[in-house]
RNA sequence: CGCGGGAUGGAGCAGCUCGGUAGCUCGUCGGGCUCAUAACCCGAAGGUCGUCAGUUCGAAUCUGGCUCCCGCAACCA
């Protein structure tokens, strides 16, 4: 097969930020990229597929301080993590960029002096807001509440020096780009774009900092670090060899033919990001596809239904395939979707185990037990197999429509029609009865041809999304290397007549559910949970002065309402044993009013007073986190004077 | 009037762009089969498509009002 007939493909996950390890959602924008990737070198693409991290930025210079190692220690040791990740779910990505490699490095400092130099980035001052959790600055008009629209949080008032980029020059590119251009998929998300961020006036972005040491300096102004935008959108390029010698072939894969992010980043590649590349006079990415999340059911999880994700977890229990196969078909394209074990175990069971596993293995097993596992070269073929074949050699054509398009739910669906349909034509054909007479033999090895060749074609299209599982396919059905390549996938009867079957190991063991949720459970993390939380107490010891700063004291809380423009906080009326005072508390979701007043609590007197929707808060009173989403105040006995203090 | 998403048989979803017999998966019930991982195949029950009004010969689908739910916290993919 020639490898460079079709052309060259280049796909790239985002860059992650490993600020903590890996979990189910990175997984899942990686696989997807995975199974595209795999499947254009299939189809004979000359494929590059990127993925990363992006570790600068002043969140993990705070976690590294934390934990008392250099930013680069703390980010090396996540790094590894995703590293292994990947491993284990069988990501065959062709390089792995980090933004603190010294060629990443040096390579968007010439691009931001570029930038510089030909006016799009001019030095201004900052001042506004900034969330440090969000590493989000805000303008006054975007905070909520006062607080951070995205998180809620404080924000801390920001005045500096800072470098801007000229976005506003080119508004009216970036939208023509997206309104006429089929870049930003799903379509449904050029609307949000362009209504919430282009059309209000599209401002000009901060690229630079001074607040923080852990980015990459700007080289002509020292004290200056490259704000994230400009060093992670731009390991697109660097990667390639852009600005740099460590690879030489930017020439050969720009522009990028599929950019995939999940929802909350598609901001930045469908703006800022084509607009850096109009200012640096590069040809634009052809297509950013941003897919949903995969959500944990809310409050609906419960404890019978488990819920453990680590994605290291549940590879290890069902298998990298398995799982791959549960987030790649459960994700709907472009919006969100539900996990849950419950979920992930019935994907695996009935589609699996039952439909695919079981079909591969009855079919083998019959061959193996009526001709001894090598099928006679004389066949009968009859009008009722044609439905199947022609539904088997017909499937590679929208499957592979599918999938260019990213709908990775689809083409799976479309895949599992003809394993269900080959389930079906057992039943109708009977091998068995026919088996009970020799002058059936043509027939029954016509039938056992037949299942053969549309598992054969079935797996074949399956292989990008199970790489590991599919090639044990073609051992048990006696398919070689040549008889799963693409271009045979369209064709019916390519497996030898007298093909020899193998029966092997059982591809999908089927999964107790209530068995296996009920181990899950066991091992549901408390004992991980607490073993992390006492290496944090160890990291972060105070002193007896430390803790003496804090003033704690006894109160009762005398009146309580809800907060009607908010939705987890009670405002509560506290004797204090002085003049009495207001404490907003964000346990709405635990307590009714009518259950607090009365009740004699422990609070901090000493905290900054601080607004929360509008409502003074001067004070916190104290409360547990009781696990699993469950909250309880500590309550003190009735005869406690108000104002006691506590130590 | 903060932004966004949603409301379709027990559960999860498709259908809505371009109106015309309501479809899929799981579950339930009944049957068949015995090659197979107690898997497979067939059939049945079950929905006035959140609500009110409008447009229309006809609305899940278009228009407007209303109600309710979810995310915007956590591992921010």
């Amino acid at each position: 097969m020639c490898n460079c007939s079709k052309g060259k493909y280049y796909i790239t996950t985002p860059i992650y930020y490993p600020s903590g390890n890996p979990h189910i959602g990175h997984c899942y924008t990686t696989v997807a990229c995975d199974t595209i990737a795999r499947f254009k070198r299939m189809q004979g693409y000359d494929v590059m597929f990127l993925t990363g991290t992006d570790e600068h930025g002043q969140k993990i210079e705070l976690k590294a301080e934390e934990k008392g190692v250099t930013p680069k220690e703390y980010v090396d040791e996540i790094v590894a993590n995703f590293k292994r990740l990947w491993e284990t779910m069988g990501i065959s990505y062709d390089r792995f960029i980090r933004t603190t490699d010294d060629y990443h490095v040096s390579a968007v400092q010439k691009i931001f002096k570029t930038l510089y130099d030909k006016g799009y980035i001019y030095k201004g001052e900052y001042t506004g807001k900034y969330c440090t959790p969000c590493e989000s600055f805000w303008t006054e008009s975007q905070l909520v509440n006062g607080k951070c629209p995205d998180c809620g949080r404080d924000v801390i008032d920001a005045h500096e020096e800072a470098y801007f980029l000229r976005l506003s020059d080119y508004a009216d590119k970036v939208e023509k780009f997206l309104t006429e251009t089929d870049y930003l998929q799903p379509k449904s998300r050029v609307n949000e774009m362009v209504n919430n961020f282009i059309k209000p006036g599209l401002e000009d972005l901060c690229v630079s900092r001074t607040s923080f040491k852990w980015g990459v300096p700007v080289d002509f102004d020292p004290g200056h670090v490259v704000y994230v935008w400009v060093d992670a959108l731009s390991n697109y390029i660097t990667a390639l060899g852009y600005d740099n010698d460590k690879y030489d072939d930017f020439s050969k894969y720009w522009p990028a033919d599929l950019h995939m992010t999940a929802k909350e980043i598609v901001r930045f590649h469908s703006i800022v990001w084509p607009i850096i590349l109009m200012m640096l006079d590069l040809p634009l990415p052809k297509h950013l596809y941003g897919h949903g999340w995969i959500n944990f059911n809310g409050q609906k999880m419960s404890k019978s239904l488990g819920n453990v994700i680590d994605p290291f977890v549940l590879a290890e229990r069902y298998g990298s395939d398995a799982v791959r196969y549960q987030i790649l078909r459960d994700m709907p394209y472009g919006s969100d979707c539900n996990f849950s074990n419950e979920i992930m175990i019935g994907r695996i069971n009935t589609d699996l185990a039952n439909d695919l596993g079981n079909l591969v293995s009855r079919t083998v097993a019959m061959a193996d037990k009526y001709f001894g596992g090598t099928l006679p070269e004389g066949k009968k073929a009859e009008p009722i197999d044609d439905e199947l074949r022609t539904m088997a050699a017909a499937l590679v054509e929208p499957v592979s429509k599918l999938i260019e398009e990213a709908q990775l739910s689809k083409a799976l669906e479309e895949i599992f029609k003809v394993v269900s349909r080959a389930n079906k034509y057992i039943d109708e054909t009977a091998p068995w009865v026919l088996a009970k007479s020799e002058e059936n033999m043509p027939r029954l090895a016509a039938v056992l041809y037949n299942l053969l060749e549309s598992i054969r074609i079935c797996s074949g299209l399956l292989f990008p999304f199970m790489p590991k599982t599919m090639p044990k396919v073609w051992e048990q059905i006696g398919a070689d290397e040549s008889m799963t390549a693409y271009d045979t996938l369209g064709t019916f009867g390519v497996l030898p007549q007298n093909v020899t079957v193998h029966k092997g190991e059982v591809l999908f063991p089927r999964i107790d559910m209530e068995k296996e949720i009920d181990e899950l459970n066991s091992l549901l993390t408390p004992a991980k949970t607490i073993r992390e939380d006492e290496d944090l107490d160890k990291a972060n010891v105070i002193t007896i002065d430390q803790f003496a700063e804090v003033k704690l004291r006894s109160g009762e809380i005398t009146a309580c309402e809800k907060i009607k423009k908010a939705k987890k906080l009670l405002k509560l009326t506290v004797d204090d044993g002085r003049n009495g005072r207001q404490i907003v508390s964000g346990i709405a979701n635990w307590y009714q009013p009518e259950d607090l007043i009365g009740k004699k609590i422990v609070f901090v007197a000493n905290l900054a007073p601080a607004k929360l929707c509008g409502e003074l808060s001067e004070g916190m009173i104290l409360a547990c986190d009781a696990g699993d989403n469950d909250v309880r105040v500590l309550f003190l006995d009735k005869d406690v004077p108000n104002g006691s203090t506590i130590r």
